[in-house]
DNA sequence: CAACGCAGACTTGCATACAAGTGTTCTACT
DNA sequence: AGTAGAACACTTGTATGCAAGTCTGCGTTG
């Protein structure tokens, strides 16, 4: 219940600054208010969701501060992932080759979905592969901020194929033990929504406060 | 109301184990199970708390795999900070040394609880002069893994000892803008918890799981 | 015609009552 | 005496009813 209002979210279908009534939400999804109500206070501790009391429950909109935070933590966890795993010996890139190739399927397919999910799993991917999984997950509320920003970036072709080619990359330097050549596109591929965030709020201001 | 259930779990007044009703609770705190819940929910997220159905809800213990990959996030994203404090050009250490002296202040008072919060200051202080605090505060759920071992130590004093001149030659390293000395002991500095662990499981097992 | 005021419908926050399930303890029977 | 079974007490999960407050829209009045 949390994931459907999350991945509504992060898909835009409910967009910043839409409402969310209790009451009315709670008829929808056939439940009642008390435990709809553990799910919204999940999303507002994520910063996804504002609620004004006795007002109403809006959805967040994306503040390029926040983003800046996040990405910070991003970039850097990541970073410090992607050394340990080229530091591991025993590196077995089977699944994440795996994920590349799925994404090349859903790219091809035009499966948005489908892309951002194996986009997901192969960062995640690094992460096990350094024996940092639970940083991984333990990042997952903070990178939130982000994801609005990268999903609204992939229906855009080229976008996608530009993924590609860097997650290739990256794979590639970690199969070669080039950690050094592998971090740069790690730090460029992270940086990716900084510049994006400008773009995207030009073409939808009403998406962002701040 | 979670502050002060968080405070309480991190000072091991409510100890791995402990059970908590939530009838029991909303009555020692005056108010009702349906807030207390909202509360409880969260520190479950958090990981501090397990919640079995129709069974009981009880403090999470302490696991050391949890502990490693909250640490590896923790000391990342502080060296990161760091490092960028150093190149920031007009750097104001004076609440930093002001919480230096506070923390001595604490030590000489044996006030672990005034050293525990101007310690906590001091590291943000730091995320803050690298124009990252939200960064610190988004980094909080994930540093309560590690805080009940932090704040277990503090009862000795020579460690006390050591952590204020880390501390000192941390801020003296950052005034001396000398990133890579910093970085060093910024490093080890987060890196103490690693080695306390084992030490505080042997002396109280009954805290940890796995 | 404009502006002020009041009423009503809506919102979230909280307390309470009920439902479902588990663990324990006591009793009865072998 | 030991074991099995049933009942009871206690747990969390959910639904519902009430309280407090805010915003909107209509009516009235200057």
């Amino acid at each position: 219940m949390y994931d459907e209002l999350v991945h509504a979210i992060r898909d835009l279908r409910l967009s910043p600054g839409a409402t969310i009534s209790e009451t009315e939400l709670s008829i929808q999804l056939g439940v009642s208010r008390t435990p709809l109500r553990e799910a919204i206070a999940r999303l507002v501790t994520d910063g996804l969701v504002t609620v004004v009391p006795q007002v109403g429950t809006r959805v967040a909109p994306i503040r390029l501060e926040d983003v800046r935070q996040a990405q910070f933590v991003r970039e850097h966890l990541e970073l410090a992932a992607y050394a340990l795993a080229c530091k591991v010996t025993d590196r077995d890139t089977t699944r994440l080759r795996a994920l590349l190739a799925e994404q090349v399927r859903a790219h091809a397919h035009h499966d948005t979905d489908a892309f951002f999910a194996a986009d997901e799993s192969f960062h995640e991917q690094i992460f096990d592969l350094a024996g940092h999984g639970g940083a991984w997950r333990a990042m997952q509320p903070v990178k939130l901020q982000l994801d609005r920003l990268r999903r609204s970036s992939l229906p855009n072709p080229a976008t996608v194929a530009e993924l590609i080619a860097e997650h290739t990359a990256i794979a590639d330097a970690l199969d070669a033990g080039d950690s050094r050549r592998g971090s740069a596109v790690v730090r460029a591929h992270a940086r990716r929504v900084l510049k994006y965030a400008p773009v995207m709020r030009a073409a939808h201001p009403d998406l962002f406060e701040d």
